[in-house]
DNA sequence: GTCTATATGCTGATAGAC
DNA sequence: GTCTATCAGCATATAGAC
């Protein structure tokens, strides 16, 4: 009993963020205020600003946080055995990752330009190092000849956008399984990139 | 000289829409106040309500526009000699249509969420109607055996997915020609269908 | 750590003069 | 057709009680 009663801050922050993800995903960051997400948390507007110093800063930290571990999910996954394998890897990762969390998604996506300057050069910063992921992966397969990548920046873009649109469409529970989602999506990569 | 002074009604309804346009494609739907538009196109915020009932149908109307705009061109473009030349066409005039406009493509995709639920209902009436244009393809080509598609509806989103996010990166002047991105989309759309 | 109360300013939309 | 003036409400953020 050494907690005073109404002091909760290591669960409050936690859920001051999953509710802001929530509702920026949902309605859009300027459409959101932060009376609304203090009322899903369960707290009074005020009491948010212990947590965060505005409401820029709490969209910048959530899309930060998830760029983040977007990159690290992926240091930690891949694998080294040649170009081919290395991109049925990245494929079936960044549709298991995306799949996981479409409102980080979403908002990585949609909340962009919401973004002060200083946080969307950070935040492009990383979005690009993952890019940078898959582009390394092309021109090892086109240098090795077992891929026909007539334009490396292209191609990688092209191929994100394909899987990244998984989130548009794709309901649990629906008509397709992951595991198919994912093969029918690799077979697509796969055949797009000339292997 | 029958008109009165100020008297604009025809070209201040189209000014107001480019307004509009250009700027909840830039900083998005809720965060546009009538007042910008208004100082856009050089009236008071009032004039406004002379042209749109409020901002609600002001961009639903945007939306409608574009997709009713999109479906006519595809009509007026699609060819009838074969399911890989349809999808050559396809996809060919999709990057070309969405190039020309980004601002309302941009729009079309990320104030779905702001639109009332009718509006709603009637903008995405109109985007199924052309992913359905793409799925007859895909169908005709897989029945035709010129292509290999396990299912036509996934295939159907990953194709539009990839060549929409052409608007994401391409830069008009950039490193490559718009006839060298169709030439390598369509490449790799071909590829990805097995044909 | 959370509350209530509040400051300062902007919002969508309308009324009525010209 | 456009203007000015205005209403009522909600926004972010802060101050100070408990």
């Amino acid at each position: 009993m050494a907690r005073k009663t109404g002091s909760h801050s290591q669960i409050t922050g936690p859920r001051i963020r999953d509710a802001a993800l929530r509702l920026f995903a949902w309605h859009g960051y300027a459409a959101v205020s932060m009376r609304q997400i203090a009322a899903e948390v369960g707290v009074q507007a005020g009491a948010l600003y212990l947590y965060t110093p505005d409401k820029q800063t709490l969209l910048f930290e959530l899309m930060r946080g998830h760029m983040e571990e977007l990159l690290a999910a992926w240091q930690a996954v891949r694998k080294g055995d040649g170009p081919l394998a290395q991109l049925e890897a990245f494929a079936r990762f960044h549709i298991r990752f995306h799949l996981d969390r479409p409102d980080a998604v979403f908002i990585a996506y949609m909340e962009l330009r919401n973004l002060q300057p200083e946080n969307f050069a950070r935040v492009e910063a990383l979005r690009r190092a993952y890019e940078d992921e898959l582009e390394a992966i092309l021109r090892d397969g086109a240098a090795a000849e077992v891929m026909r990548v007539p334009d490396t920046k292209l191609a990688t873009m092209a191929l994100i956008a394909m899987l990244t649109g998984v989130n548009t469409w794709y309901r649990e529970g629906g008509r397709l399984s992951r595991e198919r989602v994912e093969r029918i999506y690799w077979n697509m990569v796969r055949r797009a990139v000339g292997a």
